[in-house]
DNA sequence: CCTCCACCGGAAAGCCGGGTCA
DNA sequence: TGACCCGGCTTTCCGGTGGAGG
């Protein structure tokens, strides 16, 4: 394209129509008005947080709920209500969110508390202190001025399983060393999440339990036509369109995240075909463009081991069907690492590596008995035929360099 | 019914690179 | 500078095991 042709791009770009009036209203940061279908949890919520008003110290709450089901945001909706009614009248209410799967940031002990501490104006070190100390530059910065925390964890589940229940118990124990009152919220998508914790922890946490259930189809409708309202121009929607995307959302555990993904990328696809309309085809295509890109997103932002371990199991699954053993996978991915100049990992460590790609849904690998010729893990590609060259040849570029 | 394969997968410990502090 | 801390990645060690074949 000539620079001339560039200038013309970009003008066209700017001039031509677009189905968006507002896009940001379906990416995932948006808080909405009103949450539909969560009247009943909002309430229980806001029962539970009122006390905070009148100074005194909230229950602790633990929410759970699938993914996709609102948790999130009712909370977030909830206490941006009462924060402004506290403002109002002049409350001390400080609220505290941390999302605890966010990596390097607050997906340990420490990085919580130090996490904590840094958004109550305590500038700290990413590491290096012992543990204790960052308590104690939390509960300072708590007792600076005395007033109402609520702490906000979001996906509890991911932290407490990577480093055990501990953080939990010093956190609820910490209202014993300050004027301040501190209430716990947890949110987790893992329902059994409580059943594994200590029980003098789970017995404070839980002190409230808010379920958030799977929406079923009609709602996901709901909140699809509450946003699409907002986020399209007039009459761009096809007939059906909502009704398909709430169909697919609905087909796994009624995720209403997915559901306003798949709208937002099919008006994308619209867009760039110069639709003036969205149609059903475009959220099939939509669908198929999002699968793709979560596996290439995964696949190339792997470490170069990964990878190699991954380029192992291609090359082993053409030719023979879908039998392929760890044991093999590991012989070619030693023969791989002399290659290409590669330490060698154990296959130990190769193992949890073929685990690791299991749970990310790229590989499928079950643990299979061969009788007298051993125990060992059945593996096979759960890559569609359609990104499968495409990730090949990704992978083949990385391995070589 | 027993054996024994070829791994699985938990626990612990080591190494490294990030850092603090006196 | 050296003692020490945290966290991520690996290695070492090792007990455990479903089921085909004897």
């Amino acid at each position: 394209m000539t620079e001339k042709g560039l200038d013309g791009f970009f003008e066209v770009f700017l001039r031509k129509e677009s189905v968006f009036f507002d896009k940001k209203v379906l990416q995932s940061g948006y808080i909405p008005e009103t949450i539909p279908h969560r009247e009943e949890q909002t309430k229980q919520i806001a029962n539970i947080l009122a006390p905070a008003l009148k100074r005194d110290k909230p229950s602790n709450i633990f929410i759970y709920g699938k993914t996709g089901t609102g948790k999130t945001l009712t909370i977030k909706h909830t206490t941006k209500k009462l924060l402004e009614i506290a403002e109002k009248e002049n409350i001390p209410i400080r609220v505290l969110y941390i999302n605890c799967k966010l990596k390097r940031s607050a997906d340990t002990e420490y990085r919580l508390i130090a996490q904590l501490a840094t958004e109550l104006g305590k500038s700290l070190p990413a590491t290096g202190l012992p543990t204790e100390e960052i308590y104690k530059a939390f509960l300072r910065a708590v007792n600076k001025n005395e007033q109402n925390y609520i702490l906000i964890l979001d996906e509890i589940d991911q932290l407490i399983n990577k480093t055990g229940d501990s953080v939990l118990y010093n956190l609820t124990r910490m209202n014993e060393d300050t004027e301040s009152q501190i209430s716990i919220i947890g949110i987790s998508n893992d329902i059994m999440f409580v059943d594994n914790l200590d029980p003098r922890v789970r017995s404070s946490l839980s002190e409230e339990e808010v379920v958030f259930p799977p929406y079923n189809a009609l709602q996901i409708q709901a909140i699809l036509k509450q946003r699409a309202e907002l986020a399209f121009n007039k009459d761009v929607l096809e007939h059906g369109v909502v009704e398909k995307c709430a169909a697919y959302a609905a087909r796994d555990h009624g995720d209403a995240r997915r559901a306003l993904e798949l709208l937002r990328v099919a008006g994308e696809v619209a867009d760039r075909k110069n639709s003036r309309k969205i149609t059903i085809s475009h959220i099939d295509e939509a669908e198929e463009k999002i699968d793709r890109d979560r596996i290439i997103d995964i696949v190339t932002t792997q470490p170069k081991q990964y990878q190699l371990v991954l380029y192992s199991i291609l090359s082993l699954r053409k030719g023979r069907g879908n039998s392929i053993f760890t044991g093999e996978v590991y012989e070619i991915y030693k023969s791989l690492c002399g290659k290409t100049n590669t330490s060698t990992l154990t296959q130990r460590r190769v193992s949890d590596i073929i685990s690791e790609f299991d749970m990310l849904g790229i590989v499928n690998a079950k643990v299979i008995s061969k009788g007298r010729y051993g125990r060992t893990r059945e593996i096979s590609v759960e890559i569609s035929e359609t990104v499968l060259p495409k990730i090949k040849t990704i992978l083949e570029d990385n391995v070589r360099s």
